[in-house]
Parts: C-alpha cells; sequence; structure tokens
DNA sequence: CTAGTATGTGAGCATGCACTCACGTAGTCA
DNA sequence: TGACTACGTGAGTGCATGCTCACATACTAG
C-alpha cells in the first residue's frame, strides 16, 4: 500500500517536472490551437531549434505530446490537452498569495 | 505582452517545480486532512526530518503552505488547498497513456 | 545527383537540486 | 540551571537538467 503509494507519486511527480519548467509551458499553450512543426514552435516560444527539439521530446516521453512527419517537418499535438487544466490550478495559487500579501498590507 | 508570458511562464513553472517532487507530493497529501507537525509528517512520508523540513520551505517559500509554531513543535497547514487539484489533472494524463498503450495493443 | 532545409542528437559545460551529517537554536520539564 | 526534544540550517556530495555548438539524418526541389 504504501509501496504503491510511493510509486504513484513518482509517476505523478514525473510527469509534472515534464510541464514544470517555463519554456515547455509555452509550448503547451502554443499547441492549444492546433498542431504546428518545430520550427514554428520555436519561433513563437523564442528558443533555439535544438533546444525546443529536447523540450518536445522531453513532453513526447511522458505521453503529453505526439508528433507526425509530414514531408520535412515534424508536426507536434496536445495528446493529453487536460494538462492545460494546471495552469487553472496553479492560477489559484498565484490569486491565494496575491489575496495573502493584500490582507498583510491592509492589516499594517 | 511577451515579456509578460514569460514571467507568467516563471512564476507558474516555479509553483509547479515545487511540487513536482515525489516527497513533496506525499506531504501534500498527508496535510489534506489538517495540519501536521513535522515529525509527524516526516513519519508519514518515511524520510528523515531534516530533508522533510527543507521541502515544508520550499512549499511554504510559494505560498503552498503556512507554518504555526506551538511549543516545541511546527504545525503545518495546506494554505492552498486547490493545489491538489493538480492530482487530478495529471491523472487524466496517465489514464490518456493507459488508453494510448490499449489501443496500441489491440492493434497488434 | 546536388544543394538546401527541417529536425534530431552526441558532447561538453554550468547550474540546480535532493540528500545526508553535524551542529545551532528555541522551547519544555524537572 | 541542566537535560531533553523538535526543528532549522550550513557544508559537502552526487546526480539530474537545461543550454549550446557542431554534426548527422531525412526529405525536397531542381
Amino acid at each position: 500500500m504504501a509501496q504503491k503509494n510511493r510509486n504513484r507519486y513518482a509517476v505523478t511527480a514525473r510527469i509534472m517536472k515534464a510541464v514544470a519548467q517555463p519554456i515547455r509551458l509555452a509550448i503547451l499553450e502554443s499547441l492549444r490551437d492546433g498542431d504546428r512543426c518545430v520550427y514554428d514552435i520555436a519561433k513563437t516560444v523564442g528558443a533555439q531549434r535544438s533546444n525546443v527539439s529536447r523540450h518536445l521530446a522531453v513532453l513526447t516521453s511522458v505521453g503529453i505530446l505526439s508528433s507526425r512527419k509530414d514531408g520535412l517537418q515534424v508536426f507536434y499535438r496536445l495528446e493529453t490537452p487536460c494538462i492545460l487544466n494546471v495552469f487553472t490550478c496553479v492560477r489559484g495559487v498565484i490569486e491565494a498569495d496575491l489575496e495573502a500579501s493584500r490582507q498583510a498590507l491592509c492589516c499594517m
């Protein structure tokens, strides 16, 4: 049971780590509206293509993205769009932080 | 605008990184039902107290936890329980992965 | 076949991070 | 005051990770 939980935490952490990186978050949002090729993603995100290629590999390895080759280009696609919900989750944390800061200021 | 997004991604990634770690996920779940002291958390999670203490500091620094001193003990509390929703988000990804594997097997 | 383009990848480097050990600090109890 | 307890933290270590450069690969167009 404890072992099962440990495993569950490991898997969950692995997926979250794949997402918990600024460039990779940008990549995910750039794919929100449909498939795009590496060159295109790199331009939007503002990073080097070789670097973006590695990030895409990480996201693909945990099953969040899938790729499809079309001629010279490789198109990446959001396989599990539900991952974008983490933005909402984290937004909750950020807003709570802001609220806490506001309260702290009010009481001074 | 692009700068603003970059900043947003950085903040989001920082919070997600704070959570994307097996022990810290275990800590969060152990606090689901109420405040607990460090010694207690360490016992549940199965890690050394000094290590747990550091993890607690990380989670506190991003505003997810808050601490309260009571005599010898320090009690930690889930300040933003909504962060537990990430478990649901990631569960979606895991289940999609499983489904994909199943489909792949069926087609063989 | 040749030139050119989009992508992936090995190597190397710098940085960050998780973990442990040992010690310091703050509080309790006799 | 002195022994004990819960907690935090500096220092050191080993490993993971992000980035870049250069090159290999796969495909297209002429």
